[in-house]
DNA sequence: ATCGGGATTGCCT
DNA sequence: GGCAATCCCGATG
């Protein structure tokens, strides 16, 4: 059962990226070209990105990213790590207080509007526009699927060399590292994740209820200047994932929050059970 | 025109 | 775990 399959995976730690390497190595070669009536019919349109910051921001877990790049090759990975940043009371948010520049024009377009601006001078961050007046999700962590050599060759170029070789897990596990694994542009800014013929989102036919019912809702990380505003639990992630950028143990003791609406029949796992005796190194 | 801070990362101790 | 890198953006004068 694919449930089960997956929750050993995840279980299972590092070693779950490298074997899924594998399989999405096979992959790799029927993927490749245009796009084919599958991609078609995982794609989620506008209707997906049509709900309120939180709610998106859950029920992006499990979902998986895809930049098809010029030359024809597909970069996957499925996130597993968001943030949600609401608008007007949510001081963290670059809209806060209903703010609108011309960097975040994207957070106040139409739900599943790509909003990517950059950080520190060196680095971006890619956030999705979600329904409410300036409310955006950003992406914080994905687990490579496919496309791995090429996500290491361009995260590899901007390090030391000698530098030792990224494990797989490595390659998206941050909000900016994903931008580089992904290849996604400041471009890509104010384009429409729904629409888009170079960058979209797909459902993963391998998520299992049972892994998007089991997610860890924490606090926002890098917004400690914002008092109240930072102690939100508006950080989520599936629970026990090895690419998970950080962990925070004492949101982990706390209850999940509620099922998300996003898959069908999302019941079938009791709340809290603690299972997933994760590994992490 | 200038100034200060930042939704991060990687290297070093 | 500390801290430098590095520069865009928004605020201010």
């Amino acid at each position: 059962m694919a449930g089960k399959k997956r929750k050993m995976a995840a279980a299972a730690g590092d070693q779950d990226v490298n074997k899924r390497e594998k399989q999405t190595g096979e992959e790799e070669e029927k993927r490749s070209g245009s796009l084919t009536g599958n991609d078609l019919q995982l794609r989620l349109g506008e209707e997906f990105f049509q709900q309120p910051c939180i709610s998106l921001a859950k029920a992006f877990l499990g979902k998986v990213l895809v930049h098809r790049c010029a030359d024809g090759a597909e970069l996957r990975g499925r996130i597993v790590e968001t943030e949600a940043y609401l608008g007007g009371e949510d001081q963290a948010s670059h809209s806060a207080g209903g703010k609108r520049t011309k960097r975040n024009t994207a957070m106040f377009m139409k739900p599943g509007t790509i909003y990517v601006y950059p950080i520190y001078g060196i680095h971006l961050c890619m956030n999705v526009s979600s329904e409410g007046e300036g409310a955006a999700v950003l992406l914080r962590s994905v687990e490579p699927l496919q496309g791995q050599s090429v996500m290491r060759r361009l995260r590899e170029a901007r390090r030391k060399e000698g530098a030792r070789q990224l494990k797989d897990k490595e390659l998206c596990n941050g909000p900016s590292k994903l931008c580089q694994a992904l290849d996604i542009p400041r471009g890509f800014d104010c384009r429409d994740l729904a629409s888009d013929p170079e960058v979209w989102l797909e459902g993963d036919p391998n998520t299992s209820p049972a892994e998007t019912n089991n997610i860890v809702a924490a606090p926002r990380v890098g917004i400690k200047s914002h008092g109240e505003w930072a102690k939100k639990p508006w950080r989520f992630y599936l629970r026990g994932h090895p690419c998970v950028s950080v962990l925070n143990k004492e949101a982990e003791r706390q209850p999940q929050p509620g099922n998300v609406m996003n898959d069908l029949g999302s019941s079938d796992v009791q709340p809290d059970t603690g299972q997933n005796h994760v590994k992490r190194t």
